[in-house]
DNA sequence: GCCAACGTTGGC
DNA sequence: GCCAACGTTGGC
């Protein structure tokens, strides 16, 4: 299982949202890199909903239900989508300044190259967000 | 295939 | 609202 940071602004499709919605197909991605890590994607691969913009901040946590697949939204065959699903909201939301502060997170993407919308994360990157977001 | 120009993203 | 960083486009 693979872990996963994706983005958001809040205005356009935050994590509440997300809750109501119960399932989503994850769209507008235009960018080759991150649409390479939507086709890396697979079933049950977990993945951090950070708002950007306004929050700067991850708020919760998702699931693929669905692999990529060709992009509703447009008919170039260049974009695809996942379908994902709510799992639970993170006791407390982890924030960008925290996760620039933390040492060992310093080679998150999110730190490196904060313009990426669909970020790989590391197992231990993965764990030490959930243990900040429980302090 | 290079690179300048341009557009977009996103933190501040 | 500004602007740095980055990705994409298009002329050569």
């Amino acid at each position: 299982m693979k872990y996963w940071l994706v983005k958001s602004e809040p205005f356009v499709y935050s994590f509440d949202q997300l809750l109501e919605d119960k399932i989503t197909y994850w769209d507008g991605v235009r960018n080759y890199a991150a649409r390479n890590n939507l086709r890396d994607m697979k079933k049950g691969d977990q993945l951090f909903f950070y708002h950007s913009n306004e929050g700067l901040e991850i708020v919760g946590i998702a699931e693929v239900v669905k692999e990529s697949y060709q992009d509703p939204t447009t008919d170039n065959p260049n974009w695809v989508v996942v379908d994902v699903k709510p799992v639970s909201r993170l006791k407390r939301p982890v924030t960008l300044k925290e996760v620039k502060e933390e040492k060992s997170l310093a080679d998150m993407e999110l730190v490196i190259n904060s313009r990426l919308s669909v970020q790989k994360v590391t197992k231990k990157q993965w764990d030490k967000i959930i243990k900040m977001s429980e302090k």
